[in-house]
Parts: C-alpha cells; sequence; structure tokens
RNA sequence: GGGCGAGUGGCGAAAUGGUAGACGCGCUAGUCUUAGGAACUAGUAGGAGACCCCUGUGAGAGUUCGAAUCUCUCCUCGCCCACCA
C-alpha cells in the first residue's frame, strides 16, 4: 500500500475499471426489488457547477447504498438538450445549436464521469436528439387525438428578448423566467394542452404523495387554487338579452353589489360602452392594453377605472348598478367580470372609496361602522328574505335561490390554465401538425418531423423554422395538395415531462416505451431536485402519467413516489452567480482534492433540504480527513487481517471497539435510511476514526477487531467515498467490488453501550451524573441517585415530593420546602 | 396582503419532551520540525474561576417533575404566491 493518498491517481483507476466491469448496468430481470433513483437531469449549459455536484451526490449516494442493501437500482442520466441558449450560442458564434449542445453534453458527460457517480450510461438521453423528440412529437399526436391539444387565440405572455411565448408558470413576477425581460400580452393564434381537465385529480392525489415535501405540495395547491362560489347573472338594462355573468366566492353579499366591474379585454365591452361615455372609455381600454404584466399586476397600484354608461339589474333585489370597466379585474380568471361589493371585499372597497360610488353593508358581527372591507363571517343583514342566516348559510341558499331563478348556478373555479406549449423558436421539437385549406389541421403521422438545417436564426418574432425553404411547403397528408407545416416548437418542458419513462426503455424504436415494463420500474423511488421546479416540470409531469394512464399506456397514477428538495449551494452566504464572482469550479476541486473530497464535502455541512454554504476551508477540511483515514490504514496496514472482511460478527463482545463499529454500523444506515441525513452519518465517520485511533493506543491490540472496525469504516464510507474505499478494499484482498457487497450489518445488542452514564437532577436541574450499567433496574437506579452525597445535599431538610426514573436516562428528584 | 420554513457558540451544525452545543471549521497553547499552511496532544458557550456555582437555544407568557423541542402572542430573516373576486 501506498503511504501517500493520491486521489487524482486512484479515481482514474476505478472510474475505469468500473465502466469496463459493468458495475452500474442495470439489468431489467432480477430477482431483486427494484429501486428507481432520479436526478432532475440537467440542460447542458457548458460545465457543471456546484448546485449540480449538490444533486447528483445525494442521488448518487441514494442510490449506491439501496443497491448494498439488496435492491436492482436503476440510477439513469441524461440531458435536457432543447432550449434557448443554444439557439442564442448559435447566434453569436455562428455554431449550430446542435454542435454547441453536444460539444457542451461531452464535457459534462466526462466532469459526470469524473465525480464517480453509479450511472447506467448505457440509458442515458438527450431531448434533442430525433429518437427522443420523435416519441415527444408522437405524445403530442396522442394529445391531439384525445382532443387535449387545442389551437386557440388568446391573449398570451410575450417575451419581446427571447421572442417567443410563456407558459403561465413560466412568467415570474410579471417577468420572464429565463431572461428576466418584462413580460407583455399579444394577441396570437397558440397551441394549448388541456391541463385544466385534469385540475381536481391534480389535485386530489396530492394527498397520496406522502414522501413529498409539504411545501411543494402546498405550492401546488394554491397554484392550482381551487375555490367554490357561484356564477350569478346580471341582465343588462340598456341592451335586450345581455347578461354578464359573474363569479363570487361570496354570493352572501350579493344584496351588496353597487356596481358591476369588467375587465377592459371583456368580449364584447364595445357594446356595453353608452354614447356619451365613449371617449373616455376607448382612451382606458387602450391604455389598458399598452400597460405591461408588471404594471397591471402591481397591487400597490391605485385602482383605476371609468364607468361605461350603462347598468346592470341585480336579480335579487332588482336594483340598478352602474357597469365599470377596470384593470383590477382579470380577463382570465372567473368570467372576466366581478360584482362589486365594496362593504365585503378590499379591492372593490378602495374602487368604491376612490370613484364615490356607495357602500352597503350586508354581513354584520358588530354594530360599528365599517372603516374598511369587513371579509370575516357574520350574520346577512339587508338581504331581504335572507336577513339573519350565518353568511355560510346564506351562501347555500342564495346559490339555490339564483338556480331556481334562472339568476346563476354552483361553480368550482379553478386558477389553472390550460398550458401554452407554442414556441415561435428553433431549437425544439416541431409541433407535428400541418395546415390544409381543404381539410384543415392534419396531424403529421410521419415522425418524426425533423428540424429543417437551412434557417436564419436571427429571425425575430417567428419561429426560424418559418425561414426554412425546404420545410415549410409540403403535400397535405389527407388530400395531397400543397399544405403547409406548423413552424413552431414545442415548449421544452414537453420534452421532460416524460424523461424518466424513456430511460427504462432507451433503445425502444418502435413504441414509445414497453408499458409493461414501465409499469414494472415505476414509479420513481426517489426523485431528487432542485425546489425550483416545484410548480412546472413537476406539475407537468404529473399532468402526463395521468393522461398517459387515461390512454392505456401507463398503469399508475404519480410518476415520483418520494421527492427530496435538495438547498442552494452557496458561497460567503449568497447563491454562487458568475455576476457576484463567488461560483466554485467542480474541475478545480476534482483537480487539487480529487471526487471523493467534493463528494464528502458537499454533504457534510447541512442536511441535504438546507442551503449549504461552500467554503474553502471546509472543503480543505474533508481533504486532511480522507488523508487522516488513508494514513490510519497505512499506519496499522501490516496488522490487518484480511480474515475479517466479513462483517463483524458476535466474538470479542467484551471490546469496546467491537461495541463501537456495531454502534456506528447502526447509526450511519439509520441516518441514511430514515431521512439521507448523510451531515450526521459523515459526522459518524469522524468519530468512528477516532476510536479507532484511540484503540490504538491501547496496550494490547487484538487484530481481528482492529481489521473488523477498518473494513467496517471504509464499507460504510463506498456510498460518500466510492474511489478511496474501493481502494482500500482491493488492498486488502476485498472482493470486486467493495459496491456489490451488501451492506454492513449489525447486532441489536453489541450496537448498545455496556455502561450508561444517568443524569440526577433535583427539580430538573441538573446536579450529578453516575455510570450505571445498561438496564440496571428503576430502584436500583433510584437508590443510588438518592444516595449521591451532592444530591443529599440538596434533599437534606427538604421533602421529597416524588422521583421520577427515566431508564437508561435521568432521575428527576422533586423536592418541597 | 396570504402561505410555508427557519432563528441554538466566532462559523457550519447536533440534540424533536429527558445531561444543550455531538461532529467539524476557526481559534489558543504545546510536541515534532530548518521551517510549516503538515501531523500529533490538550483546551475552546458566556460569567466567575483550583473546586463548587450562576446564566444561556430571537423576545415574552403557558403546559410539564422536566421544554431548543409542545401551545399562545410578538420580533427578525428566507422562500413561494399575489388585484384569483
Amino acid at each position: 500500500m501506498k503511504e501517500q493518498y493520491i486521489p487524482q491517481e486512484i479515481e482514474k483507476k476505478w472510474q475505469k475499471t468500473w465502466e469496463e466491469k459493468g458495475v452500474y448496468t442495470t439489468p431489467d430481470n432480477s430477482q431483486k426489488p427494484k429501486y428507481y433513483a432520479l436526478s432532475m437531469f440537467p440542460y447542458p449549459s457548458g460545465r457543471l457547477h456546484m448546485g449540480h455536484v449538490r444533486n447528483y451526490t445525494i442521488t448518487d449516494v441514494i442510490a449506491r447504498f439501496k443497491k448494498m442493501n439488496g435492491y436492482n437500482v436503476l440510477h439513469p442520466m441524461g440531458w435536457d438538450s432543447f432550449g434557448l441558449p443554444a439557439e442564442n450560442a448559435a447566434i453569436q458564434s455562428g455554431k449550430h445549436p446542435a454542435e454547441w449542445t453536444f460539444a457542451n453534453i461531452d464535457y459534462m458527460r466526462d466532469q459526470l464521469k469524473q465525480l464517480g457517480l453509479a450511472y447506467d450510461w448505457g440509458r442515458e438521453i438527450a431531448t434533442c436528439k430525433e429518437d427522443y423528440y420523435k416519441w415527444t412529437q408522437w405524445l403530442f399526436l396522442e394529445f391531439y387525438k384525445a382532443g387535449l391539444a387545442y389551437k386557440k387565440e388568446s391573449p398570451v405572455n410575450w417575451c419581446e428578448k427571447c421572442a417567443t411565448v410563456l407558459a403561465n408558470e413560466q412568467v415570474i413576477d410579471g417577468s420572464c423566467w429565463r431572461c428576466d425581460e418584462e413580460v407583455t400580452k399579444k394577441k396570437l393564434s397558440q397551441w394549448f394542452l388541456k391541463i385544466t381537465d385534469y385540475a381536481e385529480e391534480l389535485l386530489q392525489d396530492l394527498d397520496k404523495l406522502k414522501g413529498w415535501p409539504e411545501k411543494v405540495k402546498t405550492m401546488q395547491k394554491n397554484w392550482i387554487g381551487k375555490s367554490h362560489g357561484a356564477v350569478l347573472k346580471f341582465k343588462v338594462a340598456e341592451i335586450n338579452d345581455m347578461e354578464i355573468p359573474v363569479f363570487t366566492t361570496r354570493p352572501d353579499t350579493v344584496f351588496g353589489v353597487t356596481f358591476m366591474a369588467v375587465s377592459p379585454e371583456y368580449p364584447g365591452i364595445e357594446k356595453l360602452i353608452a354614447p356619451e361615455n365613449k371617449q373616455k372609455a376607448c382612451e382606458y381600454i387602450e391604455n389598458a392594453k399598452k400597460m405591461s404584466e408588471m404594471e397591471r399586476a402591481s397591487t400597490d397600484r391605485p385602482k383605476t377605472g371609468v364607468p361605461l354608461g350603462t347598468h346592470v339589474i341585480n336579480p335579487f333585489n332588482g336594483e340598478r348598478v352602474p357597469i365599470w370597466t377596470g384593470d383590477y379585474v382579470l380577463t382570465e380568471y372567473g368570467t372576466g367580470a366581478v360584482m362589486g361589493v365594496p362593504a365585503h371585499d378590499t379591492r372593490d372597497f378602495a374602487f368604491a372609496k376612490k370613484f364615490g360610488l356607495p357602500i352597503v353593508q350586508v354581513i354584520k358581527k358588530h354594530d360599528e361602522p365599517l372603516a374598511e372591507a369587513y371579509t370575516e363571517a357574520g350574520t346577512m343583514v339587508n338581504s331581504g328574505r335572507f336577513n339573519g342566516l350565518g353568511n355560510e348559510t346564506g351562501k347555500q341558499e342564495i346559490t339555490k335561490w339564483a338556480e331556481q331563478n334562472n339568476a346563476g348556478y354552483h361553480r368550482v373555479q379553478y386558477r389553472l390554465r390550460d398550458w401554452l406549449i407554442s414556441r415561435q423558436r428553433y431549437w425544439g421539437a416541431p409541433i407535428p401538425v400541418i395546415y390544409c385549406e381543404e381539410c384543415g389541421i392534419i396531424p403529421d403521422e410521419n415522425l418524426p418531423v425533423r428540424l429543417p438545417e437551412d434557417v436564419d436564426f436571427k429571425a425575430r418574432g417567428k419561429s426560424p423554422v418559418a425561414t426554412s425553404k425546404t420545410f415549410v411547403h409540403t403535400a397535405c397528408p389527407a388530400c395531397g395538395k400543397d399544405a403547409r407545416r406548423e413552424t413552431d416548437t414545442m415548449d421544452t418542458f414537453i420534452c421532460s415531462s416524460w424523461y424518466y419513462l424513456r430511460y427504462i426503455d432507451p433503445k425502444n424504436d418502435e413504441k414509445v416505451f414497453d408499458s409493461d415494463l414501465v409499469n414494472k420500474w415505476m414509479s420513481v423511488d426517489q426523485y431528487v431536485g432542485g425546489i425550483e421546479h416545484a410548480i412546472l416540470h413537476l406539475l407537468y409531469s404529473r399532468f402526463f402519467v395521468k393522461f398517459l394512464r387515461d390512454r392505456g399506456l401507463l398503469g399508475f397514477d404519480e410518476p415520483f413516489e418520494n421527492l427530496l428538495t435538495q438547498g442552494m449551494v452557496l458561497k460567503d452566504g449568497s447563491k454562487m452567480s458568475k455576476s457576484k464572482g463567488n461560483t466554485v469550479d467542480p474541475d478545480e476541486i476534482f483537480e487539487n482534492y480529487g471526487a471523493d473530497t467534493a463528494r464528502l464535502f458537499i454533504l457534510s455541512d447541512s442536511p441535504p433540504e438546507r442551503d449549504f454554504d461552500w467554503t474553502d476551508a471546509g472543503a480543505e477540511g474533508c481533504y486532511k480527513f480522507l488523508n487522516r483515514v488513508w494514513r490510519l490504514v497505512y499506519k496499522c496496514h501490516a496488522e490487518l487481517d484480511s480474515a475479517s472482511l466479513e462483517i463483524p460478527g458476535q466474538a470479542r463482545n467484551d471490546n469496546p471497539l467491537t461495541r463501537k463499529t456495531h454502534m456506528i454500523i447502526k447509526g450511519i444506515t439509520e441516518d441514511i435510511s430514515d431521512e439521507f441525513r448523510f451531515n450526521t452519518a459523515i459526522s459518524k465517520y469522524r468519530e468512528f476514526v477516532n476510536s479507532i485511533y484511540d484503540y490504538l493506543k491501547s496496550p494490547e491490540i487484538d487484530r481481528a477487531v482492529l481489521s473488523q472496525a477498518i473494513f467496517t469504516l471504509v464499507r460504510v464510507m463506498s456510498p460518500v467515498t466510492p474511489h478511496l474505499s474501493e481502494e482500500i478494499w482491493s488492498e486488502f484482498g476485498g472482493e470486486f467490488s467493495i459496491h456489490e457487497q451488501p451492506w454492513p450489518g449489525y447486532d441489536e445488542e453489541l450496537a448498545k453501550a455496556e455502561n450508561v452514564t444517568i443524569a440526577i437532577q433535583v427539580n430538573g436541574k441538573l446536579r450529578d451524573t453516575v455510570e450505571m450499567p445498561l438496564n440496571t433496574p428503576k430502584e436500583d437506579v433510584e437508590a443510588s441517585a438518592l444516595s449521591r452525597e451532592k444530591i443529599k445535599g440538596y434533599t437534606r431538610d427538604k421533602q421529597v415530593v416524588k422521583v421520577i426514573v427515566v431508564p437508561n436516562r435521568l432521575v428527576n428528584v422533586v423536592v418541597k420546602g
């Protein structure tokens, strides 16, 4: 054995050997129970960052641990490789997006290999490759055939900088999720997926996801945004046969309506404008259109609006109230119109105050006059026959009356909108449809519909695909006449909504995947990734699985059984970013310390869910620890006995190091299997190393005990530091590979200390401690505690009221006087 | 404005009703050394200091024999959502 720990040498060596021997190739047919460990696959941006390192190390340790615990583990990796940066790089450098993307993939794959990740590379996929996007297109057609993919003209989110539309989920604070440009509204004809058909199930099934963080479930729940209420219909006074339906969650307040407000984009709003209000109203509507999402959405902006000069009739009391338009009313939610109840809605209150509209209180709890909108529960007043009802009962009674009198109906409303999937970009999967003058929209079954090469990447406002001379014009598959292809591509989130299914059957060129095989492997037992995907990717993937189940392709409801959302990697207390100049380059760490140090450190200081602060000193410290382990093994390598490679047996239980060995195995096993507490598991590595060093100082050393301790150490370390462990293991004749050995077991009895320290409290304050054998009977513990000199000092002249004994832990003597 | 999470040494953190600060970083002193940012030994919550002792987990109250942990009120920070009727 070498005296020096040289990670760069041993890591390269073992990476090569593992690959050659196919240690991480996952068989589909195995007697062992399956375990699917999955990291969120990366966008091939150029090189790995520390967030990737953390994500993939966490999953890797889980995968290795499960494998050692007898599972047939599937742990694949691939590339979310369509997307805008490749296209921007093409514009800047003149390289084709594919060239840029594949170069990045090659570099990053190499980095992943250097990290020593146990991937089955035979299952690698890239969403930008034909053999993958062919099936993305096929899935689109499934949606189309099921009537869940449709084209519609509507106001959509537009990012000028990216020159494309965005889904609602991709608009963050009124800005583009990718480039931060302010998002504007544009009216365009676009493709949508009808995710709203699954709103209720997506909401209900959150309850099934016991292994998901509450936080993520809450975020999805809020995003889906289910609310119960009623649609109430108000007739327009001036126009026969025209009515304005409103959605409200507070039908109980309908007697408090003092105005009606419609959004500036309300369909048919022109008809509602009286001639004398025309100029002002049109001006206001025009203005609203020009405003950005950001401005529109701002809550601290004062309410604005103009009266249209027409009125509606309240079906409940026959009152005539004016119709206004105001940009606080959202076009896309509910019916695009609201009934104004200033007394019981804060927004309506602000609106009414500003424009001097009446405020009529109809829900009452106390007798004080209203200084602001009263939104709590109470009793109905000023509400005709409904007076005196509690407002919850009132909601039902009002809705019932509306239904009986054709004035409205109960309604469940969701906030979730359909998923806008068209993108006016090149580097994505083309939407496989053809437009024919005669036949209309015809799905193109001749897949893949390949991306053309003859395009102008600098095209703005339309997809670069549309500039291709060879792509656009085609023959209609139905009638053979001239037709044109759809030139938009799909949102890349479509590609990432099903990739975990393709890993299971990555080479299938007959089908999207073999359903039996997928049903066998799914669902993903442990999914690991960043919280930033809490809504977007995770919601879309759940939707895909439910849809594919309904198409008969899948036999389960949810893709991800357990979800771990890892925290960010920080440096000096803030998020690593190029602009702040506080990034750490994984390559540098590999070069200076090796992958095992990087892996050890990124897991060691914080639990995986929490943010992790990268410090150079901490990385250095982990490197020193691995050197310390190496030195320990080197120091006693002549003593080590390869007959003791097996799991420590029950012999020599009188030896404290044997007990420690069993205790450590138990502790680490529990830390990792319960909640992936790698940080506390790693602290036990150190504790164990310290104990072994201490043992070396004892006058007599038992070779078998020492050997068992050291071989146990490298085995429990092997998921975290695979190279170092393999090296030491093989050095002493351990069977190849250490990663194919079973996880060490332990003996419950031996994993307990012989003696325990019992704390002695008086009135809850610690006063003394006493060593006692494990499981000493209560009476003996009590007697010995009371006989201690120090305790006698506290009980003298006082009355002992009671004595509480917690076995193997403490004694609390309660005294009075 | 709403929702969720967190607040413990100089720092990362342990402990989820039972001895607060495991393990580590940093720091202090020492050993070895030409020297050391290497290794090893000892120490390290604050106060007081030979020992005993007192105080201490954001603030305050409560439940309990016993609270970092449970309950209530408040403060601070972080994240998510946000004119959703």
